[in-house]
RNA sequence: GACCCCUUCGUCUAGCGGUUAGGACACAUCCCUUUCACGGAUGCGACACGGGUUCGAUUCCCGUAGGGGUCGCCA
């Protein structure tokens, strides 16, 4: 096969360039990208409204969390407006501290809104528990248009149009829907309160939602909606319906599993809000840029609905750790110590000097990826009584010299007035030449000296930043309670 | 059961009829190195299957299988 791969070369050019004559001489464009197949939806000419539109049920979903963000995304790029609206119309399980979670959820990813709960706007109330009175007489519309009818119990139903109906979508194209067989849908409940798929359009049309991009999980269940914008005399908005996302194992990822929640798996984790940011935007959409890293308002101005995928993505917590390093590591050291801050708190760990503090963190920002690793590296900056981790004393009392060695280090630490991480270095090199062994021989013993721990930043670097004193301190204390 | 969406390395993906099927994460090896890392280099590794259409299909069409979703007086 591969020696007749010559051959058949030849054979195929004329045919090459046959086919390069044909597409050159018609003046065909370049094929429609899926977004493009309704270039002249009505909404075409409006300024983009998009709105994310959660039930309150706690801590933000990262499913949630990435539609938002799509919603977001279209929003700043387009010059649109995005509009926050709490679906609380079932009464019983929603509770204010579960629409905090929510708002939580969505200020920690910076995904802030134009309109909605905390900044108002011309079209609220923003809570659909709030609305009753507007739904009441979108109702009364449909009662106009003999297009409901009430149940013996109270409840009140939208008679179907029955008719096909074609969902024009941004991300899976025209899905036609037969005339359906189903039950007329049930819009008010025998308590007076309304069913989501009611609401939902009637908020949509009083908000004048431009677009609606929302899980795919509501495809199946849009053509009910169109339904009901036409029996109400409106247009239905333009959707995207974006993939799922999905467990590792390629199950459906629901709230107790690793990842799913905002504020549980990645604020308390040690997350970066931009790093969830930059990972969740390119779960089921590819930016076309040379890089992965990009911050919110690159992602926004590169943002294209037509580049939205149509299948589900797996999450990888793997690669959402990466960008968290690559945004840890982008940090300055003050901003990396202000991140760090509660994680440090949390271990008990009290920061005296800041400079000094953020000194400390900076130095092992390489090593960790998520901000909870933090502590675990730097805990022997902000104390004295350090312990030593077991392999290090057992490293410490292998071999006799050792003792000797540190006091050597002890003696040429102790002579300098001046302590820069140049003058640490220098001081350690001639306390090696003077013991006779490799300054990388003396560099280890140091380490575990001043840090109780086998491994960490340049042992320069540790001794200047917790200063002269404290690390003639230590080596001393090395040398009695360890050595001794 | 009916209907809808989907299917490229383990994962996220590029690809728009002719490519040695490219990248990122993960993994492995090597280099760098006072440790751990970072970084650099290399490697591993994929078009679900079966039919068409075509000179030629990862790419277009049909089927099968598999995954996901929807069919509530949940949202």
């Amino acid at each position: 096969m591969p020696g007749s791969m010559g051959a058949v070369k030849t054979v195929h050019e004329p045919f090459q360039l046959l086919a390069f004559l044909k597409s050159a001489s018609t003046l065909r464009p370049c094929p429609l990208r899926r977004a493009q197949i309704r270039p002249f939806s009505p909404h075409c000419f409006m300024t983009p409204r998009v709105r994310f539109a959660p039930s309150p049920t706690g801590d933000l979903h990262v499913g949630g969390g990435r539609t938002a963000l799509f919603n977001w995304l279209y929003a700043r790029q387009t010059g649109g407006t995005f509009i926050l609206r709490i679906e609380d119309t079932d009464g019983a399980r929603n509770t204010e501290e579960a629409q905090r979670g929510i708002v939580k959820g969505l200020r920690w990813l910076g995904l802030d809104w134009d309109e909605g709960p905390e900044v108002g706007g011309p079209h609220g109330p923003y809570f659909q528990s709030q609305r009753k009175a507007i739904y009441d007489a979108y109702l009364a519309k449909l009662e106009a248009a003999g297009r409901v009818y009430t149940e013996e119990n109270g409840a009140v139903r939208f008679k179907f149009s029955r008719t096909a109906i074609t969902v024009h979508d941004l991300v899976c194209g025209d899905v036609t829907f037969a005339p359906t067989e189903e039950p007329d849908m049930t819009i008010r409940r025998p308590d007076g309160s309304y069913i989501f798929h009611f609401v939902n359009v009637v908020d949509d049309i009083e908000m004048r939602m431009t677009h609606v991009f929302r899980g795919e999980d509501h495809l199946s269940n849009t053509w009910k909606h169109i339904d009901l914008f036409h029996a109400l005399g409106a247009t239905p908005p333009t959707y995207a319906h974006i993939p799922l996302i999905l467990n590792p194992d390629g199950s459906k990822m629901s709230k107790r599993d690793a990842g799913s929640a905002i504020e549980h798996s990645y604020i308390h984790e040690g997350f970066l809000p931009d790093a969830v940011f930059n990972y969740l935007a390119m779960l089921g959409w590819t930016p076309r840029a040379d890089q992965e890293v990009l911050t919110r308002e690159q992602l926004a101005k590169l943002f294209n609905p037509a580049d939205i995928h149509s299948a589900n993505a797996r999450f990888d917590l793997h690669k959402c750790q990466w960008f968290n390093a690559q945004f840890l590591r982008a940090l300055s050291p003050e901003a990396l110590l202000k991140a760090s801050l509660p994680f440090l708190e949390s271990a008990g760990l009290v920061i005296g000097d800041e400079a000094m503090a953020a000194a400390a963190v900076y130095s092992v920002k390489e090593k960790v990826s998520l901000l909870k690793e933090i502590p675990a590296w730097v805990h022997y900056f902000f104390r004295e009584d350090y312990p030593f981790e077991a392999d290090v004393t057992e490293k410490l009392r292998a071999k006799p010299e050792n003792a000797s060695l540190l006091k050597a280090a002890l003696t040429t630490l102790g002579h300098g007035t001046e302590w820069s991480e140049a003058s640490v270095h220098s001081a350690i090199e001639a306390a090696a030449k003077e013991a006779g062994v490799k300054t990388g021989a003396l560099m280890p013993l140091l380490r575990a000296a001043l840090s109780g721990q086998s491994r960490g930043p340049n042992v320069a670097t540790i001794a200047h930043l917790i200063g002269q004193e404290s690390t003639l301190r230590r080596i001393e204390r090395t040398l009695s309670e360890v050595l001794g």
